[in-house]
DNA sequence: CGTCAGGTTGAGGATGATCAACGAATGTGG
DNA sequence: CCACATTCGTTGATCATCCTCAACCTGACG
């Protein structure tokens, strides 16, 4: 059986013992599922846990008082959901599902005794958490400096590196239910626009997004466009961790 | 004396000890004195450790190959330098100093230590950390969501409030070297456009930014047009931490 | 058959970029 | 003390990117 998605994603942090494993299958325990387009965390509201993901694609975003919506970022098995959403006296974004999915709550108390009997657990989680902020980094040059082709082009990477490294895309193409919304809220764009630009990266024969299916024609030439460097995804082993 | 700036801001997410106190005292020195307009990191080359901000403020950036550039975030007394930027196994980013610092270098190893060592303090750098997604956020909603005009409203909120926090700004006014291009740079903006829209929060008696002195001249109006909720810049202690 | 979510397309317009100059203040070397 | 360079701010003209609005299409589903 495959390991649980956070068993794998701290295991490029470090090397997990025996007992760090066991817990940490332990935290996949006891799980909710959730359907599609369904909220799980709702901003404004109190909570008092966090969420590991096991199975499916949430992302987290925030909608403006004249209904504009700013996607925020995707969080992908493996990854703890409610970071940073509920680690305020009331949650700053909502967080919703992309597709079907199975998570676990974790509360803050259980998280508090991680640091405490697990501290190579605790410094992988800060470490991996702090390499998070690289994303958000990326994005926010997307956002900033890159044209609406551009963003396209790097999002479309992206996402296949980080869906590849969970072990979730092929070599040059995955399955994820994009629709055109969802992309212009992520892109900070707009509906027409994206469409275009999605057409345009067809037409150019580098990249098809169609139904629930994105596949890279030409890696090099969309890498080129995008500018994409994947340093920003690849872990690094946790220098000095015992 | 006034405490040490990390030691100031682990207070407001727990209570701390006296051994926890001490140890974060210790961990202020040895201290590397940088002038103004230099690079701390370099995107591209290899670290081993990371810096406490003792003093000053500093940016992180990343320059495209066609010259572009956008900031990314704000670094100010007791955060992390190098979070993420040094995590990787080649800088991801740059790193420069906006005003003169005082920093203070901190291994990996020794970062690691902290973990073992002082469980609480790990998990507190943990929610730190994990709290500046929230910043990051609230960025990308200004890039992605919001025009010139308001970015720059936003701004001016965000750092009063975040230099109010850190004890380095007065009620409604605060000094920074703030030049148009480092504020485009930070709003995914042309320098002629930042200058307008300066201008024109000075001419409806908002705010002005002038040399290098905020001033908030109309915090109401200003928010309302910013959309600025402070939520997100507010500390909550942890829960469960015992 | 009607509704709804999602996709597609076009016309017109606004926001903000680019390019180019000029001004003011500061500092430097002769 | 002056010539000059440099940094930073300011302004205008022109132009491109991207938004808004509006319409229409398709397939799925009750």
């Amino acid at each position: 059986m495959a390991p649980f998605p956070l068993v794998q994603k701290l295991s490029s942090y470090l090397a997990l013992t025996t007992d760090e494993v066991a817990y940490l299958n332990g935290l996949h325990e006891p799980t909710r599922k959730v359907q599609r387009h369904r909220e799980i965390i709702i901003a404004g509201r109190r909570y008092d846990c966090l969420y590991i993901l096991c199975s499916g694609v949430v992302f987290r975003y925030k909608v403006l008082p004249d209904g504009k919506r700013q996607v925020l970022n995707l969080g992908l098995p493996g990854d703890f959901i409610g970071i940073p959403a509920c680690l305020f006296d009331v949650a700053v974004n909502s967080v919703s599902t992309l597709t079907d999915v199975v998570l676990s709550p974790m509360s803050f108390e259980k998280l508090s005794c991680l640091f405490t009997q697990f501290p190579r657990l605790g410094a992988a989680l800060f470490w991996c958490t702090a390499c998070d902020a690289a994303m958000y980094g990326e994005h926010l040059v997307d956002l900033g400096r890159r044209s609406a082709y551009e963003r396209l082009a790097h999002l479309i990477l992206e996402l296949l590196a980080r869906l590849r490294a969970a072990g979730l895309a092929d070599e040059l193409s995955y399955t994820l239910p994009l629709t055109q919304e969802f992309v212009a809220d992520l892109l900070g764009l707009s509906v027409p626009h994206i469409n275009r630009m999605i057409r345009c990266l067809r037409e150019e024969g580098l990249a098809t997004i169609e139904d629930q299916h994105v596949v890279v024609h030409d890696l090099a030439s969309l890498s080129a466009l995008a500018g994409f460097e994947e340093h920003y995804l690849k872990h690094r082993l946790i220098p000095g961790l015992l």
